[in-house]
DNA sequence: GCGTGTTTACTTGCGAGTAAGTAGAATACT
DNA sequence: AGTATTCTACTTACTCGCAAGTAAACACGC
């Protein structure tokens, strides 16, 4: 019986061609991120690479298989940055919230595909990729957990602080933040995705944090003069 | 000369023409809100309308000219909502200011067509329709000129009341909330866009709205018991 | 029998996926 | 060591289907 699959998917590789795999990942990343699933060429990602098309399904069996790829490997990261976030205050949900709602920001700003991408699956009526649900699934329920405690404990706002409505406000003001308003008003002043603007849209963000939550006189730790 | 365009744009028609005009404007404005423009098949838009898909260029020169005045349609919706709100409260910006931000969420609620297809748009790297342009730069100019307003009026919170950071975290909630978080968390035990639903997100978009342009003292006007 | 609205029947181009071939590195054989 | 063989990482050159757009014919009211 010879090979079946001669392509695509899972196989050993050597470090040489690992690279190659990450590059045509990252390429990847960046125009699914840009243009969506179907207005990016996989003609275009290659060309980045500087390999031909067809090398493409060498590494991945099709062009879902790569945008599944990418979708993984965008949202591991930002699961796990929040993880560990929360998890360096376990002795402080107020904290902790802070904490993580930091780093989200943070990393969709360092990495923006991360806003594209979410906001693209988030929009899709049909079902969404086997990466999305994997990863979505436990990061609703890490949410739900957190909030239960926080009512639980008294810390958060007793009736009205809902984790539906916080990640709506939340999430959708730092993904539009990134994803949205850079070319939505496409000749400002200054760059909205400096440095600078990151932390006013933090504060921003960690302002309204605390309003919904309710959370208890806390100080912003990164609030400026 | 014979008539050279034979086809599309804007021509007189009859009263039943017209009809047709508006459900296949209205078929495309559903359509390519749920999957965005390249996903969207003519032959689909057709047959909701109960045409065949030759039947559009009559109408419309090609898919783009009715994106844009899909576009065009939803945007100008969106613009006259905010724009009479404004109009309601002459004599004060931060009653001004509330009914603008909640006839926002209830038009967005009301035409979730209006969430995706600005989501769309605010995430395209290239550049944007021309009908959409039309209705972002006077949107634009008018919150400028409110928040320079507020500001001189002592009103808004002296300096950290941008009108960037304040579209970015309340049209992005918003929109989010309507186009993205129901297909993000699929079953929910409630509808997330039911009436009362919606009364939440507004509640809460106004505490921030409040919070982030540090209105003074004002009793949030639809705040429940 | 003429314009307005609609159809049927094409053409065309583009982009995903496939098949087969190949240079060069790695490994096996004597 | 030197030659043969196999594998790995690609390439070139197709196929194939789909969806936009076009041309010409056609229905039906006036």
């Amino acid at each position: 019986m010879v090979a079946k699959a001669r392509t695509g998917g899972a196989r050993r590789l050597g470090p040489r061609a690992e690279k190659t795999r990450l590059e045509i990942l990252s390429a990847a990343e960046e125009l699914f991120a840009e243009r969506g699933f179907s207005d990016t060429r996989l003609e275009d990602v290659a060309e980045r690479v500087g390999v031909r098309r067809a090398a493409l399904f060498y590494y991945f069996r099709d062009k879902r298989a790569l945008y599944e790829a990418v979708v993984e490997d965008v949202f591991e990261g930002l699961l796990a940055r929040v993880r560990s976030a929360l998890a360096e205050h376990p002795d402080s949900l107020a904290h902790a919230v802070e904490a993580a709602v930091s780093r989200w920001v943070e990393y969709v700003w360092e990495r923006p595909s991360t806003a594209h991408i979410l906001l693209r699956e988030a929009m899709r009526r049909d079902d969404h990729s086997e990466a999305f649900r994997a990863l979505a699934r436990p990061a609703l329920d890490l949410l739900g957990q957190l909030f239960a405690d926080g009512r639980r404990q008294g810390v958060f706002r007793p009736v009205t602080a809902d984790p539906f409505h916080f990640a709506s406000i939340v999430g959708g003001a730092t993904v539009f933040f990134v994803a949205g308003m850079p070319s939505l008003v496409p000749d400002l002043p200054f760059d909205p995705l400096s440095r600078e603007q990151l932390e006013a849209h933090r504060r921003d963000v960690l302002r309204v944090t605390h309003r919904l939550l309710g959370l208890p006189g806390l100080r912003l730790v990164t609030e400026s003069p």
